[in-house]
RNA sequence: GGAGGGGUGGCCGAGUGGUCGAAGGCGCGCGCUUGGAGAGCGCGUGUACGCUUGCGUACCGUGGGUUCGAAUCCCACCCCCUCCGCCA
């Protein structure tokens, strides 16, 4: 949500950064219309003034046991007014969070121009790439040869975009979590946490889920919400709370299963394990001091990089261009990792500053420290650290033999229960 | 599913029609005290919006209503908790 304040004052600036984002300008309509909020606003509190004053006459006059026919017909002139005014007020309000809430965060200047993914800007590459002597497989058909990765019986109890993992490699997943979440929590001092993956409206749209992405969540009939994230529950846990300075930063990680309805994704994406409608990722939050949180998003992005070097995995650093950022995000850094099977590289993090425009849909505010007045809002930070389900490609691919067998990462070797490969029939 | 209780400021907790933006406590800030810290004492301390530099308005879960006037009375809704039943 966007500070109607802000954009009174910079309405250029706010048209600009909508128009880097690809959309119309929009500061004169909803100017227009604030400022007959504010009009409406003011003859109100005008009337509310009067009817205050002569309530309190007609208060004192009765305590002198005198008669205020007067004053009671004074006031029924303003009952009206007042009734309309506010009426009219609540109208024009709900119109501003109309045009405002569907309009996505203003870009960080630092952001590359562009409306789409072909205007990212690759940051760094890191790694080597693997070398084979043979022809290399994606992992549809290593985990199938291996008779450890089923599409068919995965479509057989739920549909299409789903899978079944045995064995090694629902293993493997296990293993790649709990090493995942070792190194946030043990390493770089993230909270773990277990959040709920049911959701109510008002922390989907704290995120900004809602309300212009509702056909992207599964929702169930009593109305929750299945979080296509746990970015959505960890952030919201400061909703409506106003912070101490000395608690922030506050990080946070969770492992939780991911669902998404992929409503737009139709006929993309449908072979394997890339794009499910049910996947895990260890998801990293963090509620930031407003004045670090470029810092913070740094420290994020490093700490989602370091456990595909632990893992011997490839990968370059892009930053979004605006058009291509989610919603929400004032920034973004996209993790890609080198897939030999699909001869690319495919985004397997992504870490966003969102400024503080969760934190006004949240209300999450902190009190600046030696000040007894005034809140600010915090600033909100996610990333993936990683998604599990993508990690498990890569690894696969990354670590495939000739023979069909797939080498397991050194660093992962103590979360398999010590074993170096896994091997058909294993 | 059945029965009951409850939502008040950063937190706890008073308050059943005007003098209530709201007692008291905790926390926080400043000061005194101290070698320093703590304790103690004193003063201060809600949020947001509008007009203006001092006022005004709103907010006691949300939305309506009654009333000259609502935290307080009425209606609807949302949420939380407890007990019983059922269940992972």
């Amino acid at each position: 949500m966007h500070d109607i304040k802000w954009i009174r004052e910079n309405a250029e600036a706010f048209d600009a950064g909508l128009a880097r984002r690809g959309l119309d300008a929009a500061a004169a309509s909803v100017l227009d219309v604030d400022a007959r909020y504010r009009a409406a606003q003011t003859q109100v509190q005008v009337a509310k003034n009067r009817r205050n004053q002569v309530s309190k006459e007609i208060g004192a006059a009765k305590g002198r046991g005198e008669g205020a026919d007067g004053l009671v017909a004074k006031v029924g002139e303003l009952k009206d007014l007042i009734r309309n005014g506010e009426q009219e007020e609540r109208r024009l309000s709900a119109e501003i969070e109309e045009l405002l809430s569907p309009l996505p965060n203003l870009p960080a200047d630092d952001v590359p121009d562009g409306l789409d993914e072909t205007a990212n800007l690759e940051v760094r590459r890191v790694g080597q790439l693997p070398r084979f002597d043979f022809n290399v497989r994606d992992h549809v058909d290593i985990g199938e040869a291996l008779d450890m990765m089923d599409f068919e019986s995965a479509a057989r109890i739920s549909g299409a975009r789903f899978v079944v993992l045995k064995d090694g490699l629902a293993r493997l997943e296990r293993g790649l979590t709990n090493f995942m979440l070792d190194i946030q929590t043990e390493e770089f001092g993230y909270q773990e946490t277990k959040p709920p993956s049911l959701v109510r409206d008002a922390a989907a749209y704290g995120t900004g889920q809602l309300p212009k992405f509702a056909e992207d969540l599964f929702h169930t009939d009593d109305g929750y919400w299945l979080i296509p994230t746990a970015e959505v529950p960890l952030t919201n846990l400061v909703r409506g709370r106003i912070l101490a300075e000395d608690d922030l930063p506050i990080r946070r990680t969770a492992y939780t299963s991911c669902y998404r309805s992929e409503a737009g994704a139709a006929g993309k994406d449908t072979r394997g394990m890339i794009r499910q409608h049910e996947f895990t990722k260890v998801e990293m939050v963090t509620i930031a001091h407003p004045d670090y949180s470029d810092d913070e998003l740094e420290f994020m992005t490093k700490c989602a990089e370091i456990i595909l070097q632990r893992l011997g995995l490839a990968y370059r650093v892009v930053v979004l261009s605006c058009g291509d950022m989610g919603f929400s995000a004032r920034k973004t850094y996209d993790i890609e990792v080198w897939l030999p099977g699909q001869d690319t590289y495919r985004e397997i993090s992504s870490c966003s500053n969102c400024g503080d425009f969760q934190a006004r849909r949240m209300q999450a505010r902190f009190r600046p420290k030696g000040e007894s007045k005034g809140t600010r809002f915090v600033h909100t930070l996610n990333g993936s650290g990683l998604a599990v389900g993508r990690t498990l490609i890569a690894v696969l691919e990354n670590y495939q033999r000739s023979d069909g067998s797939v080498v397991i990462p050194e660093a992962l070797r103590p979360y398999m229960g010590g074993r170096e490969v896994i091997r058909a029939a294993d």
